[in-house]
DNA sequence: CCTATTATAGACATAAGATATCCATAATAA
DNA sequence: TTATTATGGATATCTTATGTCTATAATAGG
């Protein structure tokens, strides 16, 4: 159960749009080099964050992308549901339904299954801390005196 | 990201044998059967569970599996850091060192990724939620007028 | 209008991992 | 001794992630 690298291409990405000058236009080649991997698999993975709103883009020659709104308003949440997609993380995959006969339990609008209900819980509380953390908040909190060159 | 199948196989089997009376070994054939799948593969699943000290295995006739500890001492989190094993969910796949120049900052011990200190966080968040919830704890919030046979 | 540039989208290829099967062996109860 | 049961390795299959390639559309600039 790991995160795809293609989350990490995209939080990386929006972390470097977000460091550019705005109005400025990145292309796709400056940010694949950079991370260096190839721009034909990172372009899907734009193409994605531009159709869910994240980034807006422009063809043509001096085209390339830019964040669709303040990176403050972007969080690790909308980044990952994009490119992880939207499926929950535990499905049940029961054949029949034998074998929870006693699982469920009554709810305000009936019964629900308590092992989905504790795997489900776990996923929230995931899933709200990343939306408590936004692109431009990780940019704040970096500090200068950590960077590579300044580490002797 | 989704938790594998065999997360859903080794909580169901841990739960079934949580309900069988006490001394009792239950074979691979019962809790194979009872979830509609391959001995072979479950037995699998099982054995790690042993390796790790969540039941107790007996070869031989009238052999099988039980418990190692009471069910309230055996969490989800358990069960899920065996089955899925204890990698983090977020790994930093960085080639090159050029892309993280600004991304680090002072701690108590030096400096540390800021990226993959939120995606930490929210794997923690996750697992310290996986880590209140047992087996037990399940088995005891089950409400019998929801067992499928008893709703009309 | 023409050309170079750049994003888009689909098809395709490859690698990796999850899922499943098979078989030979060891351990145990009866 | 025999039937039963778990174990472990090897292998096969299926799915998904990852990566590549190509044709097309859109735009800036000359
Ligand atoms: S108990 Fe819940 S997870 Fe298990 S088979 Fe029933 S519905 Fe699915
Ligand atoms: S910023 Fe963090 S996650 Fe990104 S490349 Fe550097 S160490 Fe890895």
């Amino acid at each position: 159960m790991q995160f795809s690298k293609s989350t990490g291409y995209a939080l990386h990405t929006l972390i470097h749009l977000a460091q550019a000058e705005r109005g400025r236009y990145v292309g796709i080649k400056e940010l694949a080099s950079k991370q260096g991997l190839p721009e034909s698999y990172l372009s899907k993975i734009m193409s994605k964050l531009r159709q869910d709103g994240i980034v807006r883009a422009v063809t043509g020659a001096s085209g390339g992308y830019e964040l669709a709104r303040p990176g403050s308003e972007i969080t690790f949440y909308d980044v990952i549901s994009v490119v992880e997609g939207r499926q929950q993380m535990y499905e049940c995959h029961a054949a029949n339904e034998h074998q929870h006969e006693l699982f469920a339990e009554a709810d305000a609008s009936g019964c629900e299954c308590l092992v989905k209900k504790v795997m489900d819980g776990a996923e929230r509380q995931m899933l709200d801390y990343l939306k408590q953390h936004t692109i431009q908040g990780v940019l704040d909190a970096a500090s200068f005196s950590c960077s590579p060159e300044h580490r002797a």
